[in-house]
DNA sequence: CTACTTTGTGTCAGCCACTGACATAAGGTA
DNA sequence: TACCTTATGTCAGTGGCTGACACAAAGTAG
């Protein structure tokens, strides 16, 4: 009833949620003030979102698809580690599209332990399904597993950095990621 | 009540928690159900572990003041890649000693998500402390986060792998996986 | 040896995340 | 028109977790 009615119900919630965690944090903010904030009651909230973390998680299938897709379009004769950050770059324009949603939903990640923890759980989910089209595209099991880790954890790095501040461009981040794992397993630390 | 009292409230509800993990799920087990095993209340559960899952999760610092400390002594003229995976050997022998222990809950982990994102969260601290670490020893911020990503990465799969499956020795699987990294950004992947 | 302090625990009331069951209203379909 | 589907409300209940208070055992200080 507070928000205009213009909108589903739960986008409503997505949008009450994300305002009352900036506000009061995650942990003050319960379910059913979000509910009441997005006009329904707590139940269904729960009905469309099965717990208080999910609310700031729905993109993920979107981005999964995107990941996979480009890295099966990359060229097949490059390493495991350049499909990858070729396909990072191939993703990125989504992600620049959606920097205004993304911002705040990342301050309130890294003020909220619980919410990080998800963030992390989801990475892992997105590692492991990239791993296994890496190794469709002929890698072994390990190369795969190892390769998906280390370059998940580039993209997470940069994008949370690039959300965090944005003067460094998201591309240049992708760039200089790969040149330091280009060189890291081949070069002395000092 | 029904443990012996040869042991620590906090032991006893420790094994009582593998225990009933193991018969009946960690979902499908009430903190109250292990307090009673233990011979406690539901409220000491609680002044002893922070929240439900926490029961499994003790030995982490241990594990973090090993693996920092065998970074510091490793050699100054190597790759951090080649420095971490120093330190994970020369930390091997502890792991090796607590296998009995680190089996079973090895297999509750994987059969409930709860606790893979527990442990998720486990790795990425333990490999922000080893960035920290790396960086002292010379490496670039960035380069320091990666490697460490990667390493700890493999650390961890090696070790999951291990328990579950001991007949490829845990020096062989650490072996391999920096085998696997040193040659993922220069070979092509088929 | 007594008084004080610390540490570990029990008891109880209560909040909140989350669920199952049942009812109802609105819109589309046979 | 009768039915079915979908989204929601209502309500009662379970379980994780916390704060407050009381108490007992084991130091520790004087």
């Amino acid at each position: 009833m507070k928000e205009g009615s213009a909108s589903t119900a739960r986008e409503r919630l997505q949008a009450a949620a994300v305002m009352l965690f900036e506000k009061q944090g995650f942990d003050a903010t319960t379910a059913a003030q979000i509910a009441v904030e997005a006009g329904v009651t707590e139940r269904t909230f729960f009905r469309h979102f099965s717990n208080k973390r999910e609310v700031l998680f729905d993109g993920e299938e979107r981005v999964r698809r995107g990941l996979l897709s480009a890295i099966n379009q990359a060229p097949a004769d490059i390493s495991v580690v350049a499909t990858l950050f070729h396909a990072f770059d191939e993703f990125r324009p989504e992600l620049e599209g959606r920097q205004d949603y993304a911002a705040p939903r990342q301050r309130i990640i890294d003020n909220t332990p619980t919410l990080q923890e998800r963030e992390l759980a989801k990475i892992a989910s997105l590692t492991s399904d990239i791993a296994f089209a890496l190794e469709q595209r002929g890698a072994s099991p390990l190369e795969a597993r190892l390769a998906s880790q280390i370059g998940m954890a580039a993209f997470a790095d940069a994008t949370a950095e690039w959300l965090r501040d944005g003067s460094v461009k998201l591309s240049e981040r992708f760039y200089r990621a790969e040149q330091v794992i280009s060189q890291m397993t081949t070069a002395p630390s000092n």
